[in-house]
DNA sequence: CTGTTAGCGCCTTCAA
DNA sequence: TTGAAGGCGCTAACAG
């Protein structure tokens, strides 16, 4: 334990050179520098031979970077499927030879600004500010002029680089593949109901509207609930007892669609026999689903890279908003396309 | 940004004091070395006014101590309900002062290698084992001689402190459950397919044995499946066409418990009315079911919180298992129990 | 190419 | 109580 590590110098001793020399070789400035290659050869013989390792405490004194990338976040890092988020920021750190740190705020202000101040402490290299849901934030003060990027969120004067879900696009693709499937004639959105703060509800609305606006096709109408299961089949089942037998749905989430799911099946419809659906989110619910309903995925995995990727690439970071596709989770909710023999 | 920050120094001079009587003030010596009250109060204020916040990675050189926790995962992080776990660890290292940094090997043993590198170089306070999936496990050598303590795994040797789900206890309560509502009369269980590796299986049925022996009833039997919605639905649906009417479905997980209502549905049976259902891991889908269903909960952020404090408390670590208590997440599959009127 | 020198900010004797 | 001094391990400018 306390067997007083390797340092530099027993590097340098084994290789019969400097602690100058040893140091440049080991922060690749050996050719700026000339030093011969027998030498650089000498040093990396006795860096391996030693299991030389540098001491991150004292470069960081010295050069007040630690290759430590800071993940704040709301609740991403706890119970829902968000927190792949993770997963690619820790991904991305690693092929960047950098660490995550990570600190959830559970919604609180207080906890948030105590876990920004250990960060800053620690000096991170970078700070990844996220959302779990899609929403517009106050940056707090104690951030402004750090590295930031904005995650699943924006701030209102736009002063920070922001990463959100192309929700137009990924709509306007949900919109597309009924249409690929020819069921897009009378579709109804099922969900929303835009919770204040919330972005990806109107997002996903408007690329719907705007998808059928170019086939030429009306929306066919709208059932409102929250986005919850059970609130879900509440409002589906009310709604088919009216009589109304719906050609396809757009359900706003996963949850939505399960809830939908259930109440179709009470009324003896079939997916995708007699109703297509597709959905949003792309959570592992929608492969559970029988069928395996298809839903636009949040691009959580993608966001956390590229977060981490702007942090610490060499790029100068600038307050802009960077849409990030979302891609199609394949289900078996909407019929096999009708494939003209030819 | 490269303002100089403020140093201890500056703190000393502010307060009128030495650097040496600052230091004992902010590292509470000030009793020890019985510094005048009023002298601790001059620096507290200097502290405060000069916004004054120690260097970690001064301190760290000097002290070998980082307070920080690193969280090994196999898959923890990402898509599941398991990073509930980070919430725990996160929240317990903030009690401590302490901030974590994770690493997801994604089953990888060369990037956890690289992963727990990278912690040790950067001198964690203590390392937190963890699989996504009860598991027996080998743990690094490189782990060897640190400070760790195994989440939901332990090792062959049981030569680490480990924290495991009280499967059996858990498996008991879920009897008890259907027993308090009298219709443990006839259960059977759906999902046994022991996944190598994976100790919750035998655990769960162990304990189910257990509470019903004890109950003097048999368990009625088993319908065998992997643990995932799909093959649970194709298990019981074809089960139930031979024409058995089970009295209450134990089923091994959630999704699985997701199958079964899904088959159960088909098959014109209610739940709770014709068959009782209770599941286990308390994940979000056992709340999305129509009725919920009773769900023994897996205890990831007891496990996440434990780990940390066990790392980031003073009392030594031990090889040993501590079996953490399962709670049981309420659901409406299990009727209400019969009260006698008095 | 190399050795020297100077800190980075903090903790911790030691003698005053 | 305090000032001086050493050192944690490393980087980097500078004069050979």
């Amino acid at each position: 334990m306390a067997v007083r590590s390797v340092t530099l110098v027993d590097v340098a001793r084994r290789a019969g050179v400097s602690r100058t020399t040893a140091s440049y070789v080991l922060n690749g400035r050996a050719e700026r520098m000339r030093i011969a290659p027998l030498t650089v050869e000498r040093v990396r013989s006795a860096v391996a031979e030693l299991g030389y390792r540098p001491n991150r405490s004292a470069q960081t004194l010295r050069t007040s970077t630690t290759s430590t990338i800071g993940v704040l976040s709301d609740h991403v890092a706890s119970g829902h499927y968000a927190s792949s988020m993770l997963t690619g920021a820790s991904a991305a750190a690693r092929r960047a030879d950098h660490l995550v740190v990570i600190g959830e705020s559970e919604g609180d202000v207080d906890l948030e600004a105590l876990h920004i101040q250990e960060m800053l402490d620690r000096q991170v290299d970078g700070i990844v500010y996220a959302r779990l849901v899609t929403s517009t934030v106050i940056v707090p003060d104690s951030l402004r002029d750090q590295r930031v990027v904005l995650l699943n969120c924006v701030d209102e004067q736009r002063s920070y680089p922001a990463l959100l879900p192309d929700e137009r696009a990924g709509a306007r693709s949900a919109v597309e593949t009924l249409a690929e499937a020819g069921v897009a004639g009378d579709v109804w959105v099922v969900g929303d109901d835009p919770t204040p703060h919330a972005l990806a509800g109107p997002l996903r609305m408007a690329g719907i509207r705007e998808a059928l606006d170019e086939l030429g096709t009306p929306l066919a109408g709208v059932v409102s609930c929250p986005w919850a299961a059970r609130d879900a089949h509440d409002a589906v089942h009310h709604w088919l007892m009216s009589g109304v037998r719906p050609g396809a749905l757009v359900c706003l989430n996963d949850r939505v669609a399960m809830g939908a799911y259930q109440a179709l099946a009470t009324h003896g419809l079939d997916v995708p026999g007699d109703v297509s659906v597709v959905s949003f989110d792309g959570t592992e619910l929608a492969t559970w689903l029988r069928p395996p309903v298809a839903s636009v995925e949040l691009p959580y995995t993608a966001l956390g890279e590229l977060a981490v990727e702007a942090l610490t690439g060499a790029e100068e970071l600038t307050p802009s908003i960077r849409w990030v596709p979302m891609g199609l989770v394949p289900g078996r909710s909407v019929p096999d396309r009708e494939r003209p023999f030819h």
